[in-house]
DNA sequence: CGACCTTTGTCAAAGTTTGCACAAAGAATC
DNA sequence: GATTCTTTGTGCAAACTTTGACAAAGGTCG
């Protein structure tokens, strides 16, 4: 089943489905069910059940699902069963606070190098082992390693044009925190985190 | 057309548009169209006019949109044509990262306070004119402020109870970094950001 | 073992969202 | 001022997504 094209709002509400599963087992918990876990998350545990059916049969009638089972299958899905090497782009409090976070490594991340263009930053030890480096070299750098990944957590002014040099050097999936829409071809895939059009969705409802 | 039930997923560009014209604004822009902002957005311009018509006619036939007019529109539906003041909880790197982050304010929004449970971080100016407060006092001073808005940037182990605490003090709508899905009663809105759920929905797409 | 309970995977129906296509309105051009 | 071009707002159909319902499978308990 796994090869029919699957919508891509239901590979979306995969990782949501991988995080609860995890918080499953620091509750040392060994089975769940679509009906648990559609009440922790707020969603139908019919569409829980549809959504996994893409991807095989991986619960059990009468019982429900194993959760590490469910969770080493999820992972295998979403290719999260290998660590990835991220790169990222600016070191200003953001990139700082990315850099330092700790939540990564166990969900198959791993930021390998931090780029930045202020010579102040350039040099700097950010987190232990990562060493700053000048986004001058971004391209050239990216060309060697073979990254995929990015995250960028620039200044919206210069967010596309990094965004420019690293789909020319080959990264392929780009997370962007800068507060712009960034254009891409069809190919290079972009996810946008902006905490405001969060507030603002949420203003909405506040009369 | 204000008033009947608008769809949650068009809500949710709003703020998307609304970024956008203000965008537009940086260029020196005045007039604009269904057409460019979708090609900017990766979006139809089918569904943006039909999104704008929720909410009534902003644009001129054989012209397209001014920029301003739209914006004002725009604000003004999304409730940001005011300030709404923000309380954050948690001072780590990434309270640190919002509570310095700049572009709040030209949005709607503004970080009013700032608590932790750290003694280390209480009483420490984490930006010019705001002391992190000792979380233990959080209820007592979201009643006797009446923030409506908060954003949870603590541990995962510690959010539920953070949310819990703002939900019993009247806090409406909340904006969560933590890495677990809350559970929040109907009438309070939640909205999550998690940056490895975006990275894995990814890599996803990089087989 | 048999009766009963739980839960999955799936089908079809219901509901929601998107996009096409076009009339109407306005601007530009000759 | 007539023709042509542009662009909106919208009715309708198509596409997509969610939900309800249930047979089948498996577990529990006396």
């Amino acid at each position: 089943m796994e090869d029919k094209q699957v919508p891509d709002i239901v590979v979306g509400r995969l990782p949501i489905y991988l995080r609860a599963l995890t918080f499953l087992k620091t509750e040392h918990r060994e089975i769940t069910s679509s009906q648990e876990l559609g009440d922790r998350l707020g969603i139908s545990s019919a569409q829980i059940r549809k959504d996994l059916s893409h991807f095989g049969e991986f619960g059990k009638q009468g019982t429900g699902y194993d959760i590490r089972h469910l969770e080493t299958n999820l992972k295998r899905i979403l290719h999260v069963d290998r660590m990835w090497d991220v790169v990222l782009i600016g070191a200003g409090d953001l990139g700082q606070a990315l850099a330092n976070y700790r939540g990564f490594a166990g969900r198959g991340f791993h930021i390998s190098a931090v780029f930045d263009k202020s010579t102040e930053k350039i040099g700097r030890e950010i987190v232990e082992g990562l060493v700053v480096e000048d986004v001058a070299a971004l391209s050239e750098r990216i060309k060697e390693v073979g990254w995929q990944m990015a995250i960028i957590a620039v200044p919206a002014e210069e967010a596309q044009a990094v965004a420019n040099t690293l789909m020319e050097a080959g990264v392929k999936a780009i997370l962007s925190y800068a507060p712009i829409s960034l254009m891409v071809p069809s190919g290079i895939r972009v996810e946008h985190i902006d905490p405001a059009v969060h507030l603002q969705h949420l203003t909405y409802y506040l009369g």
